[in-house]
DNA sequence: CATATCCCCTGCGGGC
DNA sequence: TGCCCGCAGGGGATAT
């Protein structure tokens, strides 16, 4: 369940590993997996095929490789990926590709292009790059999209449970004039993604106009937490636990929060965010628990979030869980007093 | 227009 | 033993 870490750590590898080479071919194994692409694969290839990487970006929870030509100009195409729930970018150098032959676009021929045991592929998405190579066994298993450059190596786009996806897309400028995201000064961003907002790590966000907007909602805090088009970047687990460090019931109505309590929640979000970026960017996915044989490291560092009926670390209480929104919501009934209705 | 709900998908764990 | 259900999750599409 990537959130703004992870997608973070991921874009990091990819500017380190990925920019600079041309796509030589893509190969399409699982038809949903671009399903966004009007055209569908035969279109995503067309646009990806030749063009050459020229920088990774990342705004929220998406990310993008812009498609160069003339490095002066700002990139008129770009790559887009979102990595759903369980969607994973890895590198494989040259020496470690093994070519399973040319994909079916209809995704009828997956299972022959299933990675021979044995593959050592980078995992960008468990790793600060460009530290380690480790086998990953299982998440081979659900090989979508291949990039293949032309220097031999590859990039895979893996994802188990396909919420996530991949298209080409042209880029527009931003609303602003400032960097569509983080990882390139260009002021464009893909058009699929023009709707995201600027995330709480972003340079150019303008913090006293989310807190306006905010404010001048109708709604319940964590939604308003959760909707990417206020503010990007956020997921379920680092909305509890800002919410946690902000002592907020997620239900309090955003109209009737303080200018100066949103503030702060906002500020504990971008810091948990920060302190799990700075450890790797964890996942709680079982798969990513898999990958790395042991839980991650940000996992020992939640307050609450998957922790029902253990203990608040700020006054022992029992954390408890509520259906929110169809998921679970984690938070102390002491420390975080629901709103009366 | 703003906000809320539904649903896409797969694998796993728990209950019966 | 094996099946069924709930759960996990983001966000686009659809409904209110």
């Amino acid at each position: 369940m990537p959130e703004l870490p992870e997608v973070e750590t991921v874009r990091a590898g990819l500017a380190a590993r990925v920019v600079g080479r041309t796509v030589a071919d893509v190969d399409v194994l699982h038809p949903r997996a671009v399903r966004r692409q009007a055209g569908g694969a035969a279109e995503l290839v067309a646009r990806v095929r030749g063009r050459t990487v020229t920088a990774a970006v990342r705004r929220g929870k998406y990310l993008w490789l812009t498609l160069g030509t003339d490095a002066a100009a700002p990139p008129d195409e770009a790559l887009l990926a979102h990595l759903g729930m369980s969607g994973q970018l890895l590198v494989q150098e040259p020496d470690e590709a093994r070519d399973g032959g040319v994909g079916a676009p209809d995704g009828s021929a997956v299972a022959a292009f299933l990675a021979p045991p044995g593959e050592r592929p980078v995992d960008l998405t468990a790793t600060q790059p460009p530290t380690l190579v480790r086998t990953i066994p299982a998440t081979t298993a659900h090989l979508r999209v291949r990039l293949r450059f032309a220097d031999g190596g590859q990039l895979w786009f893996v994802d188990q449970r396909t919420f996530g996806h991949l298209m080409a897309a042209t880029t527009v400028p931003t609303d602003d004039g400032a960097p569509g995201g983080y990882g390139s000064d260009a002021p464009v961003l893909p058009g699929p993604v023009a709707h995201i907002a600027r995330d709480l790590l972003d340079p150019a966000l303008d913090r006293t106009a989310l807190v306006r907007r905010t404010r001048a909602r109708v709604t319940e805090v964590k939604r308003a937490l959760l909707d990417q088009g206020l503010v990007s970047g956020v997921g379920n687990i680092y909305a509890d636990e800002a919410l946690w460090r902000s002592r907020l019931h997620g239900t309090r109505r955003t109209d009737r929060l303080p200018v100066a309590g949103l503030r702060t929640l906002f500020d504990d979000a971008a810091a948990v965010m920060r302190e799990a970026l700075a450890v790797g960017g964890t996942s709680f996915d079982a798969l990513y628990v898999d990958v790395e044989g042991a839980a991650g490291y940000f996992a020992r560092s939640l307050a609450v979030y998957g922790r029902a009926g253990m203990p608040c670390p700020r006054c022992s209480a029992p954390v408890r869980r509520e259906q929110f929104m169809n998921r679970s919501s984690y938070s102390c009934p002491r420390c975080q007093r629901r709103p009366p209705v």
